[in-house]
DNA sequence: ACTACAAATATCGTATACGATAATTATTAT
DNA sequence: ATAATAATTATCGTATACGATATTTGTAGT
């Protein structure tokens, strides 16, 4: 896709034409709309929004700070492509902080949390749109790390899942990959109804690892 | 202090006038230079440098994106003030991060690591200086991090690191903060040495536990 | 002297303008 | 025809300029 989706000003609760341009960038990228390596003119973006140049380039410092496009000398900007070295270490991190992260939730998970992941789950399990099971996967894993009371921890991981959030919409559309996520987040759902904290995180991290894995499989398999 | 250190164009490697005082502004925020809440002037920074305040508004977006400053509308920049529940918040994540990055580099860590770790240790315990302090301490921590082999990990402790860095210059300083870490690192690289991994994570989330300790505990008795 | 309102000043967010470097196209020479 | 060089165009990074909002100073009235 040569240009982001075209669409003016949209977001009305932010003020700022930086604001604005900055979350429509974003949201580009999150999702895949924008390609890895694809340049992101300054001059383009500003015409798209009637805007100047200044707050698109706020926009993309603010992005670049967060690690979803880089700067290239008299180059602009363009959107970072992970390595495989690199998304290895990021699944490791995730696994790290979200499977902590379940076992601090779990000794004070509340029931109204509980049926909330419930419905999260039943709601992954039955929608057939694919261009979805992106977002409600987040929403029940995020769910069972709110419990954490730790708005910082929470911070990081939705920090780390804007930056792989492509990578896991191809995971989640492979052959097995939602009926395998399914599966497991039952278990996981269970493992946290029964308050077996030990085992939540456990699980967690296998997930997390199992994504990983068939993931580095399918990339390796078709590299383009 | 009402202005940050005054200083011209320093930096030579960094090209652009954004990257110079996105760099001098950074640093006076970690080492404590800037204080909490202190406003940023984008017109007296761009002064300072004698530029214009494009690049100083990009710079501070850059910042504010990791998390130093915050715009307030039509207020500008502040320096980002962190209240004792969500410093509380960024010790448990830093535990979780730390403990697990040596628990990771343990098993392959190299001797000239351990050389070097020693080296760090010794530094740190005879340095008088209580400016240098913190440096000394963060080297010797990131030193026993790298044989994790996960840069993706490392960044994400040095951000957390940069965000609190100002508050832990305060707890070294406390009456027995250096004798205290001396002595806690000294455990670490034993258990590091004896290739004790879930000793030696035990021992890092220990040590950060007891900083944030001592540090909570200084704070609330002097709250200015 | 103190409060209420008005004028002046400062600062923010952004548009416009411009020099510098890179990319592209045109032109010339072998 | 192709390679090399020159001219054109595009894009970046930043200075300057300007309207809008916020803050400060000044003035008037009780």
């Amino acid at each position: 896709m040569p240009l982001p989706p075209p669409s003016l000003s949209d977001s009305s609760i932010e003020s700022t034409a930086s604001d604005i341009v900055y979350q429509h960038i974003r949201n580009s990228i999150v999702t895949g709309a924008l390609e890895e390596n694809e340049s992101i003119g300054q001059d383009s973006v500003a015409r798209m929004f009637d805007i100047s140049k200044v707050p698109v380039r706020e926009a993309l410092k603010r992005l670049e700070a967060e690690g979803l496009v880089s700067f290239q000398k008299n180059k602009g900007a363009i959107v970072t492509s992970i390595s495989e070295p690199e998304l290895a270490d990021i699944f490791e991190v995730r696994a790290i902080l979200e499977s902590n992260a379940i076992r601090l939730a779990v000794s004070n998970m509340s029931a109204a949390t509980i049926e909330e992941a419930k419905r999260h789950c039943e709601a992954f399990s039955q929608e057939t749109d694919v261009a979805r099971w992106a977002e409600l996967n987040w929403a029940f894993h995020l769910c069972l790390y709110k419990d954490a009371n730790n708005d910082f921890l929470i911070s990081q991981i939705q920090a780390i899942n804007d930056r792989i959030e492509r990578y896991l919409r191809i995971q989640l559309s492979l052959s097995h990959g939602q009926p395998t996520a399914d599966q497991e987040h039952r278990e996981i759902l269970q493992a946290c109804i029964n308050g077996e904290a030990g085992r939540a995180a456990e699980l967690v991290r296998q997930h997390i690892v199992g994504a990983h894995s068939s993931l580095k499989q399918e990339i390796s398999q078709a590299p383009k």
